[in-house]
DNA sequence: AGTTGACACGAACACTGTTCGTCCGTAGAA
DNA sequence: TTCTACGGACGAACAGTGTTCGTGTCAACT
């Protein structure tokens, strides 16, 4: 159940590496790292994360399973690594004084759109060990938005742990329902609600409407709104 | 990927259970529901949700894991009776409308305490599907206050659908991290972000400290008392 | 030339959820 | 009373999972 913990050694090995990694990429084609998470994002991105084994990976690089592990420790390495990866797609701006909360959206937007591109990938997100470089550098990206946005250190360091826990769960989620929800989903979801008895379910019948509303993301964002208008005061 | 959805007919049988559900258990110890979901429950409390599969069930239960599938459809529907049971552990306030913020985050923090009395099992609430009578219980409960309290009827039900997906993302990842977090554990993260390179983390760096604060639970109640506060404004 | 280390990968292991088929007991019908 | 049908119990088997172990190959180094 416990994480398991990479050696202080290779943690420093990921910080010196920070430092060559604009090198190009090897000319040839051995089973890389590269290679291993590049085809796992796309099995993920067409079949979803409970798709993803290494014996799936392993046959799209026309190889065995076995063949992995020289170059990731274990499936949980793997799924770290995909995390990181589309982490990398999200971009950060510039912090502006004016504008941190719409900034703070945007970024949980973009990454909200990166796992709801590769459905059910969350749920790595919500395994994953604290120390991905990757996604530090959004975790630094998001602190420089709120700081500069006069939040106090530790109300933005919260904060932001806060949003990304919530980012993931709701990307999930949404994952499991399907994203966009069919429409039949969802009026099944309303019929069901309806037929509760009110002597029990009084308010929930009463206000079916409202618990399944909001159109693309507006739940998200009037949940991340709320949270930086908590912010505000 | 996708959640299968139970039939209207199941769902309208649940319903009218409800009404039965008072009745004295039977005096004969057959496998029954009951005794898997109790079974199952302290297999999970004692040794987490990864431990959960219906071998290790059927053999608490000194029998063999098809024998289960008279009782439970399959894996997920089990662990949905799991979260719904641990649900019933939940109580839920008379409406207070001087105190609605106060007592959803007692409720909130009430839900957080069943969960993380059953390491990981966050998992399968964030899998669980939205038409789980002892779940929507607390969702009446919630709507009760909020609506008490003066909220309008959507900002509510938007509001619930967010806090339950925090309380969810929340314990499954102090579940991972284990909770509480050894200290050896925190002090390992907090030296390694100090390890990071100012150039690219100065923010991360200036605040090791504040982004890992909080004991016990300060962190929850702050990140829930953004998201309450939000909708008082 | 011989040695070493890294990569590749098949075979096998321990484990998972689930289905199928058979047996047994009980309740209901004839 | 006997027979039939149904539901529960459950072993065997299936398809699948992550991973380890052992072996072979190749390239670099001594």
């Amino acid at each position: 159940m416990k994480r398991k913990p990479s050696s202080r050694a290779e943690w420093a090995t990921q910080i010196a590496a920070l430092e060559q990694q604009d090198e190009p990429p090897a000319r040839k084609e051995p089973i890389t790292v590269g290679r291993i998470v590049t085809t796992a994002l796309r099995l993920v991105e067409t079949e979803g994360f409970d798709a993803l084994t290494m014996r799936r990976v392993a046959a799209a690089l026309e190889t065995g399973p076995a063949s992995l592990y020289a170059h990731v420790r274990n499936k949980a390495e793997l799924d770290d690594l995909l995390i990181g990866t589309l982490s990398r797609n999200v971009s950060l701006p510039a912090p502006d004084p004016a504008r941190w909360r719409a900034q703070m959206i945007d970024v949980c937007g973009q990454l909200r759109d990166e796992f709801l591109r590769y459905p059910g990938i969350a749920r790595a997100a919500l395994s994953a060990p604290p120390n991905n470089l990757d996604t530090l550098r959004i975790t630094e990206g998001m602190l420089a938005i709120l700081l500069a946005g006069g939040v106090p250190p530790r109300s933005a360091a919260w904060a932001i742990d806060a949003a990304l826990l919530y980012v993931s769960a709701y990307t999930y989620e949404a994952s499991l329902r399907g994203h966009p929800e069919p429409a039949a989903d969802r009026a099944e979801v309303l019929a069901r609600l309806r037929m509760l008895p009110v002597s029990r379910f009084p308010h929930t019948v009463a206000h079916v409407d409202e618990l399944n509303a909001g159109v693309g993301h507006e739940r998200f964002e009037f949940a991340l709104g709320l949270l930086l208008d908590g912010l505000n005061a």
